[in-house]
RNA sequence: GGCGAGAUAGCUCAGUCGGUAGAGCAGAGGACUGAAAAUCCUCGUGUCCCUGGUUCGAUUCCUGGUCUCGCCA
């Protein structure tokens, strides 16, 4: 059986994956799949920079606004809902895209991901209800050797690790053996390359354009509505600051510095996991489309 | 103008009882398998303001200067 070929439109964020999927979706008279672990959630449309609604007209988008915010998602539940997604467009004869910047995403619907089962609410609270260092004695304690693969201080993956253990009975690193991958897909990966400087002015100029938008008033929504501010989706960057901000703990230019800083930051995390991939092909910044498009239409017909 | 305090890493500062110096922040590199916009690891040479003097040796002590910040006029 051969591979499905996909595209997988990947980059920092700020570097004009939304036009550069747009653009292709077109050419190729397709839809694109979301990879995006914030732009999931309804309600937080400024600050995670999804594309307009005159946008998602245009084209088909896949993946946005499919959960209330707060409500649990995670790299597993997106590989099987992007899944779903690319067998339809397959069988309308189109070539999914996948596009968006969280990377964990795109690792787990194309490498795969272990069988490990999420765990249930209860054991959440109970494993974080602890401090790291009890955590991670708890760890040592009932299950030695998944404790010996963390460092110490790595908070959310000495919790994860517990969760599994006490949620299961079997340790981490015993899913993670039993991982059977067979790739299913053989993807083609598109980017579009900045010099870090250029994607720093470009991720400061975004950022006051987002708060032109009315970010602060599309959080105080998301507030008035009830939503929880310990929520992880409520830690993401940009969110996080403008809730101090209305909590007083912050200026506007205290908040806005911070927000760059934060996504600056998170663009050269990005950055480093890229890097680490060596099969992208990279549209150096405004070079258009077309200049690779044969590239890509000869991967699409081989 | 007088008195006082200060001048050390990109920033805020510590320190060297005289043997050319180190924290936080900022920044860089890396990891990453079900909360990943999360979480974690590693990385600090800089005319120690300038000038003379004392000294084997001065960023450190002393003289003079420059600048900054207070207070008083």
């Amino acid at each position: 059986m051969s591979l499905t070929k996909i595209i997988a439109v990947v980059g920092p964020t700020a570097s004009g994956k939304t036009s550069l999927g747009l653009d292709l979706a077109a050419k190729l008279n397709s839809e694109i799949i979301s990879v995006d672990s914030m732009q999931v959630f309804k309600g937080m449309d400024i600050g995670t920079a999804k594309p307009t609604a005159e946008q998602r007209k245009q084209v088909a988008h896949h993946l946005i606004d499919i959960m209330e915010p707060g409500a649990p998602y995670s790299a597993g539940k997106f590989a099987q809902h992007a899944k779903e997604v690319i067998t339809g467009l397959v069988g309308q004869k189109k070539v999914p895209i996948l596009l968006g910047g969280t990377n964990l995403y795109h690792r787990a619907l194309t490498e795969g991901i272990n069988e490990a089962p999420p765990a249930t609410p209860e054991v959440k609270e109970e494993v974080w209800a602890k401090t790291q260092e009890e955590r991670y004695d708890w760890l040592c304690d009932i299950d030695p050797g998944g404790a010996a693969m963390l460092h110490a201080n790595d908070s959310a993956r000495v919790a994860r690790a517990l969760e599994v253990k006490l949620t299961t009975g079997a340790s981490l690193i015993q899913f993670q053996k039993a991982q059977d991958f067979t790739p299913s897909y053989d993807v083609f990966y598109l980017g579009r390359y900045w010099e870090r400087e250029e994607t720093y002015a470009r991720i400061n100029e975004r950022t006051i354009e987002m708060f032109d938008m009315g970010f602060v008033k599309e959080v105080q929504g998301l507030l008035d509505a009830g939503i929880d501010t310990t929520l992880p989706c409520m830690n993401s960057i940009g969110y996080k600051q403008v809730v101090a901000h209305l909590a007083g703990e912050m200026t506007v230019e205290e908040m806005i510095e911070d927000v760059q800083k934060k996504t600056r930051r998170f663009a050269k995390k990005q950055r480093t996991w890229l890097r680490a991939m060596e099969d992208i092909h990279w549209l150096e910044r405004d070079q258009e489309l077309d200049e690779i498009f044969p590239v890509l239409q000869e991967f699409l017909d081989k």
